[in-house]
DNA sequence: ACGGATACGAAG
DNA sequence: TTCGTATCCGTT
């Protein structure tokens, strides 16, 4: 008897399709096959087979049965039940367990090898040559340089045939962590902890703990063990380790590399194709044990995924904005339960949503307290800018100056922080008044003087930085307004003029070499003020840092968005975490201008406890997350008529639900973006109400002009 | 009357 | 998403 097979497709379409199963393919949930749609042959993934008896509608058959390994049950539900939570088309997450397996085979590399040929003529560069090929396995380049000789010499020996080139197929090696390794020292804090989480792990199926210690406490130290006790108990187990960023993923890897002996799998957008595929192919056969990842890692065919660490869970990369809108520390949960497995949530300034589940006893609840070693927390003052302002267009006030020169003349450290890229973040003309932004944008132009451009850093537009203002014709008219890193380095520069000064943000440390070799110089003095955006604000151990001047603390807390406060609060707290990890006491300086207000007075206390308290009391007060939930609905089009429309017709059949309230339709934020009209909705909702469940009826109300798109953002974290 | 551009809905 | 078909408009 025939079956049928449900196949999900890279389609945005709302379910699998049925196909018939050809006699004799013997297809298995979690395949690969290529089935027809229409004229064309598409790739997809059986989700389900069932008996086919009995069915009405003729179905075409299965075309083919691909070789691909198959995906994974649990991750075949974890893509399911991704589209669900997201309200999207499972199209979306599916493609992101599948990203790996499309990208080509890793090339064949060259080897030098000898021949055992004794060249015609010898010199002391062949003899140096001949003896290097002895040593290992390299590329021609590669002999060269541990040869010592230019890479002639290779090519003439080559074309003698005393050396000869070989292609070898380079097989990845994932190879197993050795677990008879010693565990670091933990201190008493440290050590209760883990033993705390074994005792999780011990009980089995789906567990949550947060993992919640000041910085400096030694979080890593404690994850490392709990992976090591997950590994050892069961020989198949697979663990993630989730980052925020790729920047940190260095750090961490060595970490790993030195307490399990082996280098973990790597995965997220910096790594290459060829190795992703490998990556892939290691993880769903169960031989990659350890994966080192960002969020998209958490869409991998794992066979087995007994525990993820979601570290620095507060942050908000984790939150995917654009394409298939996820939070990947809460999929990191919901996966965690699929896999009946654990996941430890780390940080130290955790999320109000994450000590809200520890404080209803939802998670374990482990803190460390102690700062590791002899370090202590720094000393944090705010600098209260109304009374000890900078001068007219400087941006570093008297009181941080006299504490940088303090710092330096004791041959210490300064790390100045801003969240800004560029020189300066906005560029007007004093001529008209016009603000200078990208075509069909609303966000200003940022200007860069590295590069002289003026720069969209939403849409990504750039344009040389012009003479005359485009809008009125003005000649030598336009002003930068305000700071960003590069004209705060400019500013220390003038005021230091013997020091060595470095900017650290993603426009100067593009690739993860160059932030290396900052770091390291960082990390060994050669560097007396560095001006960093939040790339340098987190997981770096600065031993000779004394001082961090947070140039503008009032940043986050403009645009009045639900998370301001606690974001600001996070990252201040871990920027001043900065200083003093070692056994120099160190202190944090804010340039404020609200200092009574509640971030700061915590901050300057450095009472998180009263900060998380107030917050909380704010949020319960709003029924605001934890408390109830948001949903954002962001429409948007080119034609504004219909997208107006659309909008209209959405708010008249907005559906009736107890304890669900919807504000909107307004114009978002940025209202255009690359000449889409964007209007949004925000949905406020009690807990216990099916909040996707609303959003998806209450989508399919309305039709959807062909010109406008929607989306729907479950726990919007930007409310541009 | 014809062809090219565009809008729309179906695809198992 | 992609493709086929219907429809509109400007040209021949």
């Amino acid at each position: 008897m025939s079956r049928i097979a449900s196949v999900l497709l890279p389609m945005p379409l709302p379910e699998a399709f049925d196909y018939a199963e050809p006699d004799g393919m013997d297809l298995i949930v979690g395949d690969h096959v290529a089935v027809p749609l229409g004229p064309r042959l598409l790739r997809g993934v059986v989700t389900a087979l069932r008996d086919g008896a009995g069915h009405n509608r003729p179905l075409k058959p299965v075309a083919d049965k691909l070789a691909d390994p198959p995906l994974p049950p649990n991750t075949l539900a974890f893509v399911q039940w991704a589209a669900r939570y997201a309200v999207d088309a499972p199209a979306w997450p599916l493609a992101m367990a599948l990203r790996g397996l499309r990208a080509p085979q890793p090339k064949p590399q060259k080897v030098v090898v000898a021949t055992g040929m004794l060249p015609a003529k010898d010199t002391p560069a062949r003899t140096r040559a001949l003896e290097a090929v002895e040593r290992g396995a390299f590329s021609p380049a590669a002999l060269a340089a541990e040869a010592g000789v230019s890479s002639s010499v290779i090519k003439g020996l080559v074309g003698e045939g005393v050396l000869a080139i070989e292609l070898v197929e380079v097989a990845a090696e994932f190879a197993e962590p050795d677990l008879t390794l010693p565990p670091a020292s933990l201190n008493p804090s440290q050590a209760a902890a883990a033993k705390a989480l074994d005792a999780m792990l011990a009980e089995g199926g789906f567990q949550a703990a947060l993992l919640d210690g000041v910085t400096g406490s030694g979080k890593t130290e404690v994850y490392l063990e709990t992976v090591a006790t997950a590994l050892a108990a069961d020989p198949t187990a697979q663990v993630l380790i989730l980052l925020p960023e790729i920047a940190l993923t260095q750090a961490v890897i060595g970490r790993f590399a030195a307490r399990f002996g082996v280098q973990p799998a790597e995965w997220h957008s910096g790594v290459a194709p060829p190795r992703r595929r490998q990556v892939w192919e290691a993880v769903a056969g169960g031989r990659a044990r350890i994966v080192i990842g960002a969020r998209s890692a958490l869409f991998l065919p794992y066979r087995k995924l007994s525990l993820i660490v979601v570290d620095e869970e507060h942050d908000g990369s984790y939150k995917q904005e654009d394409g298939f809108i996820y939070q990947a520390r809460d999929l990191a949960v919901a996966r965690a339960k699929l896999e009946e497995g654990a996941v430890v949530l780390a940080s130290a300034t955790p999320s109000l949503e994450s000590l809200w589940n520890a404080e209803q006893g939802r998670y374990r609840w482990l803190k460390l307290s102690a700062r590791h070693g002899s370090a202590q927390l720094p000393d944090v003052t705010l600098i209260d800018l109304r009374e000890t302002p900078p001068e007219h267009g400087r941006w570093l006030s008297p009181p941080l100056v006299k504490a940088m020169v303090e710092t330096y003349q004791r041959g210490e450290q300064s790390l100045l922080f801003l969240n800004r890229r560029g020189y300066a973040p906005l560029v007007l003309c004093k001529a008209c008044g016009e603000k200078l932004t990208a075509p069909d944008t609303d966000s200003w132009l940022v200007e860069h003087r590295y590069t002289g451009r003026l720069v969209c850093h939403l849409t990504g537009f750039s344009m040389v930085k012009p003479l005359a203002c485009p809008h009125c014709g003005a000649k030598e008219s336009l002003v930068s307004i305000g700071p960003g890193v590069e004209r705060v380095e400019e500013e220390a520069r003038s005021l230091f003029p013997e020091a060595r000064i470095a900017v650290f943000s993603s426009d100067t440390v593009m690739e993860p070499d160059a932030a290396r070799t900052l770091i390291a110089a960082m990390e060994q003095g050669e560097i007396d003020i560095l001006v960093a955006t939040q790339a340098a604000a987190k997981g770096h151990n600065f031993p000779n840092l004394t001082l961090v001047g947070v140039v503008d603390a009032d940043l986050g807390l403009r645009g009045g968005d639900l998370r301001a406060g606690e974001r600001t609060f996070q990252l201040l707290a871990q920027a001043a975490g900065r200083a003093g990890r070692h056994e120099k006491p160190g202190r944090a300086m804010l340039q404020t201008y609200a200092p009574e207000h509640s971030v700061m007075q915590a901050l300057a206390a450095q009472d998180r406890d009263a900060f998380v308290e107030a917050e909380m009391e704010m949020r319960e007060a709003a029924r605001l997350p934890p408390f109830g939930r948001l949903a954002a609905v962001i429409a948007s089009g080119p034609d504004a008529v219909a997208l107006e429309a659309y909008v209209k017709a959405l708010a008249a059949v907005i559906p009736n639900a107890e304890g669900v309230e919807v504000f909107g339709p307004a114009d978002a934020p940025l209202a255009l973006v690359r000449g889409r009209r964007r209007k949004r909705f925000l949905v406020r909702a009690d807990r216990n109400v099916d909040l996707q469940g609303f959003m998806a009826a209450w989508r399919a109300r309305a039709k959807i002009p062909s010109s406008v798109r929607v989306a729907i953002d479950i726990d919007p974290y930007s409310f541009l």
